[in-house]
DNA sequence: CTGTTAGCGCATTCAG
DNA sequence: CTGAATGCGCTAACAG
């Protein structure tokens, strides 16, 4: 009979006639207790309803079976996917899972992740933007703590997609298709997975000196990528390669006001593979970033460092190049 | 200089050669302490890197400075827009939020509720399955609760959408436009949402006589609204009511393959407004769900139970008919 | 096998 | 105004 003030441990000691340690024992499975005794202790505790107070068993044990998520964007569904592997993962190991929406003030992100680390057994920090000077001189207050598409880091686990090798892919793609003159979307500067962009692009244009591809800044949104379509047809490319999903479907959505034909007469790819990816017309050609997948992965790592398993490990994934309708040959 | 094993109480005590309860003092701003005392405090708390241990103080004082926000499901936009305003709230009032996706598992609902109440200050409860009686039962356990998306309750606040108006304003659309011969994809069935919706429908067919719906089961994703193209062939109706924008947007991208045009052959309509929806082609006529603002109402509720501030309100928005392209006149 | 003691880190009486 | 106790609820030595 659960009532709505919680029994406490020495309730259950009392009205069983036990000690507080004997229940302790008992509602810890510890053995050595007699098994008559340990039968009465459990029906009492049952009875009243009784389960270990959570903050105070954290307290005493120092550790509070929750870690922190710090990331920088709810509403992004890159991060949407990685969370929810990370939960699920999590969860099932019997964790909690406190979530930190920095809102995307970078300047706030250490100070939110220190806040939520003191409450938590560690912090899986999703930070694109932070500094990498920065990112380092904060690492080590987390501990334990995994970083999540960052490069590889000194002493802590980095679990991360490779933005490169898919903006290879994509580069790749466009260019057996024919195309020569790329405009590139370019996001926002300064974030990690950025440079990796563009460092593929960078090893296009060696690679292939008939590539020419035109930078064009934009956001990381919809609206940016509506809104850079002027831009890009005066940019006179045959093919766009967004910075990501939502910028390229943006783009899309723009260009097809414009009376513009995808891919006839533009081809256009985004990154990322968000779920709704697939369903816009035509559907979009991007490379996929496997969320669940870092999300799992990323709590593997975290896990093994609370287990004080092997430390400093840096698992990084390929992305997949997935063709879709809406990259085609270049218009002759 | 904060070094990795944070500092107590106790040392910043010992170290500036006060009490524990001067330095408590003086960190919870009580002003009966001697200025150049509390200064020399502060001073040594600075430089040992000192902040007060959350969970000790929590134990004390009996509160977390977190809730609990319980979803089924962190895939699905709606709730992921819902959690993205709640979050935002409760952070600004400095409090943390811990996250427990029950990955649609309606018979862990309530476990798993209580389960993270008990380390929390509330919980706010997104449960759209889960019968009503068992609902009921749950919540005064879990008080300081609030539920979102069903109808009022006796002693809790609430927070909703009216799916009732808002699939009442759609039917009205489409019947306005000349439909009368209109499918419904039913979604899942026991959903407190769905059933609101399907209320709707039946006031229309007795206010209509010459409407005629014809339901058709489905499930709530993309899969499922593609998966029912078949069948809403098969029906031979010149609209759709899908149960929500994904399914909305399943069914549209499958007709699509299939020949059919919207709105010219066949009118669609999703529900929820989610961001993509304005970016399927053509775009998607809805009912906005403002999941943002119930995210924030949902904490302003909790916000006001743990201030011990007015009690069980409920409030309803209602959802706003978004007419886009994907809904039109009906083919004569 | 069980009970008594100490203490996790802190806020808060209560004396002085 | 400040310090010395008390206890939040629990686990973990430590005795018996």
């Amino acid at each position: 009979m659960a009532r709505s003030a919680r029994a406490t441990i020495t309730q259950v000691a009392r009205t069983a006639g036990v000690s507080l340690s004997t229940v302790s024992r008992v509602m810890n499975g510890n053995p050595t207790v007699d098994a008559a005794l340990a039968e009465r202790v459990r029906e009492v505790a049952a009875e009243l309803g009784y389960s270990a107070n959570p903050l105070a068993r954290s307290l005493v044990l120092g550790r509070t079976q929750t870690v922190a998520v710090v990331i920088p964007d709810l509403a992004n569904p890159t991060f949407q996917s990685i969370l929810r592997g990370l939960s699920r993962a999590a969860s099932d190991d019997g964790f909690h899972v406190l979530i930190a929406d920095t809102a995307e003030q970078v300047a706030e992100e250490a100070t939110l992740a220190t806040a939520t680390r003191r409450r938590t057994d560690g912090v899986i920090l999703c930070a694109p933007r932070m500094p990498a000077d920065d990112l380092a001189a904060l690492l080590p207050s987390l501990s334990p703590v995994v970083v999540v598409n960052r490069p590889p880091q000194e002493a802590t686990p980095t679990v991360a997609a490779d933005y490169r090798v898919g903006m290879a892919q994509l580069v790749q793609h466009v260019y057996d298709l024919g195309h020569r003159r790329v405009a590139y979307l370019a996001g926002v500067v300064g974030s990690a997975s950025g440079a990796a962009r563009r460092s593929a692009l960078d090893e296009a244009l060696t690679a292939h000196p008939d590539l020419e591809i035109i930078e064009i800044a934009s956001g990381v949104d919809f609206d940016s990528g509506a809104g850079s379509a002027d831009a890009v047809m005066a940019a006179d490319v045959t093919a766009v390669l967004a910075f990501n999903d939502l910028v390229a479907m943006g783009l899309l959505s723009a260009v097809g006001d414009r009376g513009i034909r995808v891919p006839e007469d533009l081809s256009i790819a985004g990154f990322d593979d968000i779920p709704f990816a697939r369903y816009t017309t035509p559907p979009l050609t991007t490379a996929a970033v496997p969320g669940l997948e870092l999300g799992q992965e990323a709590w593997q790592a975290m896990s093994a460092l609370l287990e004080g398993r092997d430390a400093a490990t840096s698992t990084v994934r390929d992305p997949a190049l997935v063709v879709r309708g809406s990259t085609g040959p270049r218009p002759s």
